[in-house]
DNA sequence: CGAACGTTTGAGATGACTCAAGCGTTGTGG
DNA sequence: CCACAACGCTTGAGTCATCTCAAACGTTCG
């Protein structure tokens, strides 16, 4: 029950009872973290892999004079670091961005089920090939869109991604980051991303305030964020644009 | 003796001579192909992986006005679309920037040699994670670094990925790139990108000509562009900085 | 020799940044 | 229950990095 999001709606890998139930019993521990805090550093030898449950989870770099580049979030239903498994140590940090739930999964209990079952390995290689595919979403949205675009475009996958869990109604969800936080992820700064997000409001795209984020018109969201979600790998989930 | 360099140098999971002989002999194919071809469209659907043996390859994904954003690049001795095995289709294109070599790799093949190995699976899960790792460093220079940063910071990653095949001795490379290429890659114009390797050889870091880089401080380069090649999984090659 | 392509330079436009300050909401302690 | 601190949001004004448009120059190759 604690996997029942996990790989929910992805077109083609959707797990058997059984192979849930299996991950299910790999899980050594539920712990609770608080808002803002960094649960692994790069660098870092690991041996657990967590399973977000609730909250909004980050994966960020850090540079040398101490500003961060945010590289991924992860949304409820997700794995954030499954990667450390086969890598053993990571080239980025982990953090939480609101409070959140989290599910342990040491690397030893995932091999023992793993091994016999090349099946469910190749589910669970799929599930971080995603990731990789969001970041080159991330990269197009960075390189290629202007700030108003960029906001656009993060609204859209997060709203398709929070969809797939049951977590957005397509129109409407709870995101607890504030505009600073949406500004780091985009790659803008605070100010600018406020004007950004006034511009969305003006044209009647979307809307958000105390992280509850509305969206107006879903197709000219998508349209001027040149969002195309093919990359999530969702299922033809009803409303997805 | 084709995939020679694969995961040649890379940390804790270099191939056993079984191994690498046994996916030398899932290779179909060698095909040559011209420069500034396209190889495979997004969302077409793939039943075989390339292997590199010669040249250097873009994946790269396409706005509604047809320009485009690079996400990777690939040197000889990488998999460019291992992805592809477990995701089955595309979220990219993918495409040749010189003339190249390639192995054509069925996944069938794959199948037979991975299920019953889930060592090697895990060998093979793992550089498919690199690439990621690759995507996380595209967005950290492209989030956070000025023009002569980035650049700095691709002829640093480009450098390391080529000296651990033996196509670099850590000072000097053939790179079949334009300027025009590397602005892509860096999300900037080329007139831009122009000016800041101005910059670069003024300032005795570097020098391009006719596709032919040279290093001149190594470690000053780095310092410029905030590299640091922890992310590149690397074994400890002598003058890795 | 000429066409195609890549590199280099100039001048002006613009989107995003920086610095600065005011405003609204929330939570807390006196 | 009020006052104040902390935080996030909003707005303004000036600056700067990068972009756009334009043109010249050098190589390579047929």
């Amino acid at each position: 029950m604690f996997l029942d999001r996990f790989l929910a709606n992805r077109r083609g890998v959707e797990l058997t009872l059984e192979e849930r139930s299996l991950l299910e019993g790999a899980i050594s521990e539920i712990q609770s973290v608080n808002s803002r805090q960094t649960i692994i550093e790069a660098g870092e030898n690991v041996s657990v892999s967590t399973f977000l449950l609730e909250g909004i989870i980050s994966r960020y770099i850090d540079d040398k004079k101490g500003l961060r580049q945010l590289v991924a979030i992860h949304v409820p239903g997700e794995f954030v670091d499954l990667h450390a498994y086969p890598m053993r140590e990571l080239d980025h940090s982990i953090g939480t961005l609101t409070a959140a739930t989290i599910a342990i999964v040491p690397h030893s209990a995932l091999k023992d089920i793993l091994d016999p079952r090349p099946e469910l390995a190749r589910k669970l290689w799929f599930s971080t090939l995603i990731d990789a595919a969001l970041h080159r979403a991330w990269l197009f949205r960075v390189g290629r869109l202007d700030a108003v675009g960029r906001i656009a475009h993060f609204l859209c996958e997060t709203n398709a991604r929070l969809e797939a869990v049951k977590l957005s109604n397509g129109h409407r969800f709870a995101l607890g980051l504030t505009q600073s936080d949406i500004a780091e992820i985009c790659g803008l700064t605070t100010v600018h991303t406020n004007r950004a997000f006034r511009q969305l409001r003006e044209a009647g795209l979307c809307n958000m305030r105390a992280s509850l984020v509305e969206i107006c018109d879903r197709e000219a969201l998508a349209r001027r964020g040149d969002f195309d979600p093919h990359y999530l790998y969702l299922g033809q989930s009803p409303s997805t644009q």
